[in-house]
DNA sequence: AAATACATTTCAAACGTTTGAAATAATTGG
DNA sequence: CCAATTATTTCAAACGTTTGAAATGTATTT
């Protein structure tokens, strides 16, 4: 049953005792082939299963049709979500996409880098690990004249690159907005770690809305953790600290650290009460199911980010921008209340 | 800044005044050529950040080094931890992965499947759609000697074809088990979509478990529903509906359905005492932040699963099993009661 | 000094495809 | 019936790499 002799355009052309390039050109609907030629060329292509082998035709045309991604992690939901939206917009556009995870480390990070660069993808979408801060392995690409899309994370300092990202300041602009217009006067800030960018324009979004509206900021409402639960409580024991004058209401960077956050507050007296209303960044599925969810979410649009970011990438490939004029692309977050 | 010219070997060759061959060979370190001529080949490579064509290498070596993965949704929670096993142990043994969803389309999966068999990966891993009932497209690839592993969904009646599989069998008899011991007599079962294969072995498991415990069957205590809410509650109102004979725990196929089903029961009266004992498939990691979780969960050990598939994809590719000598993988479940 | 052995480099073909130029065949017009 | 057109097919080079065979260069032996 097993065919060994691989179908090829040679073999095809022997069997039809005809040319190479006359099966090629038929196979492509070339009007100087005659019509009836190519019926039996590609009745026979077809019943022979003839599939053209891509590595020859990348090879001839020097571009891949595969764009590369690098990110993370792909058990977090921001970035699952957007792979969702980055394979779908990919395959509409006959690209394929390869991912690649780095494990927020910069030494995976650059052999996936390296990885790509050898399977010539025609462009390179990225989240940076959090301890990346030389970009040569990244630059490379572009060197070589392969677009490359920062997505979320992305060298603040740097200027010169594509960037997709959420407006992270907005969401949370809104968030905090929100909850003045609650009523809430004591709004807790809980932020991420502080190398991520994103971090401080959270923070300014959080500090902007507190000032348009008369709301006096104080630093002791502000704490800051990383994903690891243990410093999410210390963070949260901080904030909570002074009977007297107790935060109202929460603003936290990422939703399942707000869950432990929340699971703290709840098992302490404080919250039983339920006068601490939440808010976080993700919107994640399963907040329906939880008997004291936050009170809104916001929602960060993760596969939006990814369609931004894979079309600005086939622009940059088929030069319809050129790769040197730098984009960045913003995707709006938007307050989901809950219930 | 930017180098039009591409470093090819040709290029490197005519820098250093010496033939294409010369220069290959240095950069694979062949014994032949001289230690100090592979020196120089290497140092200008470097310098030049030369970086090997793989078209041009697939082409020669009629292999892609890419390893396809086909599966219906890249949002389910299961599909995501398995390629998170599956794009690690292909980056350690020097593949890439190209994901492909078919969005539980048929259509989809043809078109996806053809994709890559034009890319010519050098291998498949497929977790069928729900519709797919004819293999032509999948087939294609075993007639050319491309390996195809099929994982977790899999055609049940087409014994020709390697699987890696959970045990849904093993992990639902023991989640039966588990509640029989607890004391519980009259244990509901909540199946699947009955067109999904693994559907009958978890109900074969829950039948067995009880069989094997003493514990009387009653078609009574068994219904089945799809990922849809509102099934899923009119069969809990089934299962729930006589007041002389309500069951006293719950098995469910799947945590998001558990977790709907559990939500309304908790929203009637007869879940408040907490009478009720549920064990779903799955082990999210959100169930910590649940006021009443279930019991315990079927950890289905995805990672593992992705691994064992690849692991097997990749002996077969490498000859190490022959093709037409179809493999089952069973991957255990294993009981995670919460605390 | 010729013969032999060994080290090193180069040649040339191959992988499967595309494509402009050249060749050939078929058709038309005068 | 020959020349001019047009239609169709084939040639040949190219994409970047690998690799066995052939060629060249150098050193050793007699």
């Amino acid at each position: 049953m097993t065919n060994n002799t691989p179908v090829t355009l040679k073999f095809l052309a022997e069997k039809l005792k005809m040319s190479v390039s006359t099966v090629s050109k038929a196979l492509n609907n070339y009007p100087t082939i005659n019509a009836y030629t190519r019926q039996r060329v590609q009745e026979m292509a077809r019943d022979l299963h003839f599939t053209p082998n891509k590595s020859a035709i990348n090879l001839k045309e020097k571009r891949s049709r595969i764009i590369g991604v690098i990110l993370p992690n792909l058990l977090d939901h921001f970035f699952t979500r957007s792979i969702y939206g980055i394979e779908q917009f990919a395959t509409q556009n006959g690209y394929n996409v390869i991912i690649s995870q780095s494990h927020d480390e910069l030494e995976k990070e650059i052999q996936s880098a390296n990885m790509l660069l050898r399977s010539r993808v025609d462009g390179l979408i990225v989240a940076i690990s959090k301890h990346t801060q030389d970009f040569a392995h990244l630059n490379q690409f572009e060197n070589i004249g392969i677009p490359v899309v920062y997505y979320t994370r992305n060298p603040s300092f740097n200027l010169n690159c594509h960037k997709v990202l959420c407006n992270t300041f907005q969401g949370c602009y809104q968030a905090t907005k929100f909850l003045i217009d609650r009523g809430h006067q004591k709004i807790a800030y809980l932020g991420g770690p502080k190398m991520i960018n994103f971090t401080h324009d959270r923070f300014n979004g959080y500090i902007n809305a507190l000032k348009d509206n008369q709301v006096p900021f104080s630093s002791e409402l502000v704490a800051y953790t990383d994903f690891d639960k243990e410093n999410t409580i210390s963070a949260i024991k901080n904030l909570f600290a002074d009977p007297e004058n107790m935060p109202t209401a929460l603003v936290a960077f990422k939703e399942p650290i707000l869950f432990d956050a929340m699971k703290y507050l709840r098992s302490t007296k404080h919250f039983k009460t339920n006068e601490v209303e939440c808010i976080g960044f993700g919107n994640t599925s399963f907040i329906s199911y939880l008997d004291s969810p936050p009170i809104a979410s916001i929602e960060e649009n993760p596969e939006s980010v990814g369609e931004n970011a894979i079309a600005l990438l086939i622009q940059l490939i088929n030069k319809e921008i050129d790769i040197h004029n730098y984009q960045k692309v913003m995707v709006d977050c938007k307050l989901i209340v809950h219930g």
